[in-house]
Order: structure tokens, then C-alpha cells, then sequence
DNA sequence: ATCATCTATTAGGCAAGCCTAATTTCGTCA
DNA sequence: TGACGAAATTAGGCTTGCCTAATAGATGAT
């Protein structure tokens, strides 16, 4: 059963992966049909899955009202998070990879590496706190940073904001974002928005306006760097408490 | 089934990359035991895959008879082992790994690594012909060049000769080379041999000799310097045709 | 409250790879 | 030539993970 450095299956990690991954890291509880969704599994296979994982203490599981990871499926998911991160940012950062290759490679390595290869290249690249996506990357000790981002699609107009955190699933939406000049700390002001969920239009100096569909601007995690500036709102000059 | 870069199961590149290391370069017949032995499976459990691989067009089984990798089986066992000693190569040059420490982890990563990173690897590295065991790495397309060496157990005595190329399973082995001051590139002179079969003496410059025993002797893979200076044998002027 | 619908689980199967025990084949030696 | 031991194969079983089809639980609308 065991295979890679701490002795978890593949479909193990897999399975830890993405209840992490799906429940945040508040830990919701995860659904079945969900769970099947993100493995690409059907459903029926999830459910014989869940019960091993539950009958070895990794995750709790209700069963007809989902599945929460324990505090061990959770340190062990986190574990491979942290792999599959600083995997991400070796392969970008030594190797050369675009930043919409890496995941697929990355995918297949977080199941092999051991600790000590992780914790090497950590070492070489000096500890990176995010991944080339803009991924918080979990500590050796199981600590997460979840960064207060806001999704694009929620940004309001006329507002400067700053692309922090892109999923790194998707590597056509990836090269996408890479055409229009869209990076991790890219810096761009949202010009105008469409009524009843119409695509977001940016500015980006020296560019034309670009129009984003709503579900991709769902999907990019932004920091404000300046409030509206036109109707300051109620805190303007006095620092209320 | 598939599972690697190019859709082998593990299993699969296993048995093909220790066929290929049974059978050396000219492909002599490797028995069923022989594989059970390297791979640490019941001679059973390797009966029936090799059915398998042989029905897959990877080897040849004449049963009872032993087997034979095919062009096809040759072909994909070179790839995983310049996987192998690519990886490495990289573990030991850029992330710092003992030539002790690098197998294990190689053995893992053969596995997961793309073609694509493989080559990005090389590139790194400059497309290194040896392991850091002094093993050739097979080209990209599937050329090795087989050093001849000699083993130390008939390097004749008073000769003065190289370590070329080591077996890099044996962590232990190597671990005690090193504390011998032997490593690949390490020039030495054989200064005694005991006869049936008992240990040869080496001497490194500006340390006691060494005794080492027979069966490691065997394993180490040597470049003659200096034929011996007592005795010359009969080829000593006339270029004999 | 009940039914229709969606979600989840169980039932039953399959392939990959491994195991042990039993059997067959090879090869050698008398 | 015949028998014996070593090597190989077959027989039968197990676990992991996946599948489809059938059943059971939860839920929202009437």
C-alpha cells in the first residue's frame, strides 16, 4: 500500500489533496458527488474510498453528509500541498517551466519526492512563501497563511488592484492571462463592469482595455491598492474606532 | 495501467530496467529467479508478468527458458535508465545529495518524471555521459557507450589504475568507499593481492594501504594507468597483428 | 404528508500485481 | 535410461482501486 516517502498510496494523497482542497481550510464538510468531481471518480468509488480513508483515522465521515478531514488527514493533505507548491516553484524558478506547465509535472512528482528533496529545494530557493500561482505554501510544520484576497469579480470599479493568486489547474486559462500581460503582482485598474454578471473590463498601462467573463474573474484572487477614488465613503480624514 | 510519462505501469519499467541490468548490454537470457532476486518478488508473481509483458511485445519468453527484451523493450528500459542516472546527476550536483543517497531517491522519481523534465535536466547539466557512480547515461535516443573496465579483483598487482564506476545500490558500500577516500576519479595502485581468493591491497596516495575484499573488489569497475612495470609480457615493441 | 428527485451507498465485478502451495519441466548424474 | 533436485509454471487467493447497476436516504415542492 505505501509508496512514496511517508508511506500513503497515491489515490490516498489524491483523496486528502482535494477534500483540502474543496473544503478550505475552515474545513467544510465535502460532498461525495463533489469529491468524485474533482478526482474525475464516480461517485459509488468515492464512497468504498471515503470508508477506508475514515477506518484509518484520516478523515470522519457521516456517511449521506460528507466528509472532514481529521487532524491528521488534514496534516497529511497539508504535507502534500506543501510538496506540490514548492515543486511548482523549483520547476519555475530552476528549470525554466512557464508557470502553465508546472502543475501537471508537479502533479506526478508530489507523490515520489521525499521530504528531504522538498525540504532541499526549499533550502536552494529560500523558502518561497507562495507558489508561481500565487498559492500560500504550507510550512514543514503544517501551518497555512490563507491570504485575504479578493476575487476580481468583486473589485469595485475604478479601483488600482493588484492580480495576487490564479488556479493552477487550468493551464489554457493560464496562458490566457499570460497573452493579455496578466501576471502574479500585476498591477491593473478595473475600468468597468457589465450588469447582471457581464465580464469585468481592465486597464493595464500601456494596454488596451481587456473584457474577463465573470467566471474567469471568479477565479483571480486580487489586494486593493487604492479605494475608489471618487465618493470617499465615511473614513476619509477622521480614523474612526 | 499507465501511470509514468509515457504509460508504463511502475511495475512495468521495473521489470524492464532490471532485465536490462541482469542482461547487460549484449542481451544474454535472464533467468526467472534471477529477476525474482533483483526485484524481491517470488519467482511466481514474476512468472505471470512476465506473461504479460511478453504478450505486450516488451520481451521475448521462451518458457522454461528465460527471457529477452525486445527492440521495443530495450528502447523504453534505456529510457528509465537515463531517467535514473540523469536524476542523479541533478540530486548530486545541484541539490547537493551524497553519490550514497541519490539512488533511492532516483528510484522513485524514474518513475515520475516527463521526458520534459528529464531533458531540461540534462540541460542544466550539460549533458552529463556518466552517473556520479561512473555509469553511462544512454542518449536520448536510446545509445549507451559501455565503458570497458576492469574490476579490481584482476587489476594486476603493481599497477597503477583508476575507480571508474561503482555499483550505486549498495548505500552502505559507497558510504565505505568514501571513508576509504575512493571515489569515482580516484587514482590508486594495487600493491598486493592474497591468493584464493583473499582480499586485494590498494595504496591512495598519502594514506595506508588498503585491504579490500574480494566481492567488493569484483564490483569495482577500474581504468588501467600503467600496465605493470615488472615483467613485461610479450607486445612490448613489436606491434604484434 | 407524500412524491419526485437528487445524492449516497451497497452489491457485484474487473484488472493489476503480489503471495503460497502444488505441479511440471529441465538437466544432470549415476 | 531413469531418477532426483533445481527452476519454472500453474492454481488459487488476496488487496487496492476502479466501474456499473441497483437500492436507500434526504429534500424540496405540492
Amino acid at each position: 500500500m505505501p509508496q512514496s516517502s511517508v508511506g500513503l498510496s497515491q489515490a490516498t494523497e489524491d483523496y486528502l489533496k482535494a477534500i483540502y482542497g474543496l473544503a478550505g481550510d475552515q474545513e467544510r464538510a465535502v460532498q461525495t458527488t463533489d469529491l468524485a468531481g474533482a478526482l474525475a471518480i464516480s461517485p459509488a468509488s468515492v464512497s468504498g474510498m471515503l470508508r477506508r480513508l475514515s477506518k484509518d483515522g484520516l478523515l470522519s465521515h457521516l456517511p449521506y453528509r460528507g466528509v472532514r478531514l481529521t487532524a491528521t488527514g488534514r496534516r497529511l493533505a497539508l504535507r502534500v500541498v506543501r510538496r506540490h507548491r514548492i515543486l511548482e516553484c523549483y520547476l519555475t524558478n530552476r528549470l525554466g517551466y512557464d508557470w502553465n506547465a508546472v502543475h501537471a509535472e508537479a502533479e506526478r512528482l508530489e507523490h515520489a519526492v521525499s521530504d528531504e528533496l522538498v525540504e532541499r529545494m526549499a533550502l536552494v530557493l529560500g523558502d518561497p512563501p507562495y507558489d508561481p500561482h500565487g498559492a500560500p505554501i504550507p510550512t514543514r510544520d503544517g501551518e497555512i497563511a490563507v491570504p485575504s484576497l479578493i476575487p476580481l469579480a468583486e473589485v469595485p470599479i475604478g479601483t488600482l488592484a493588484e492580480l495576487r493568486m490564479v488556479d493552477d489547474k487550468d493551464a489554457e486559462r493560464l496562458r490566457y492571462l499570460t497573452s493579455l500581460g496578466l501576471e502574479v503582482g500585476t498591477r491593473f485598474e478595473v475600468v468597468d463592469r457589465q450588469p447582471f454578471d457581464g465580464p469585468v473590463t481592465i486597464g493595464l498601462p500601456g494596454r488596451p482595455p481587456v473584457a474577463l467573463g465573470l467566471a474567469l474573474a471568479r477565479t483571480l484572487g486580487c489586494r486593493i491598492h487604492e479605494p475608489e477614488p471618487r465618493s470617499p465613503p465615511e473614513d476619509s480624514l477622521p480614523a474612526g474606532a
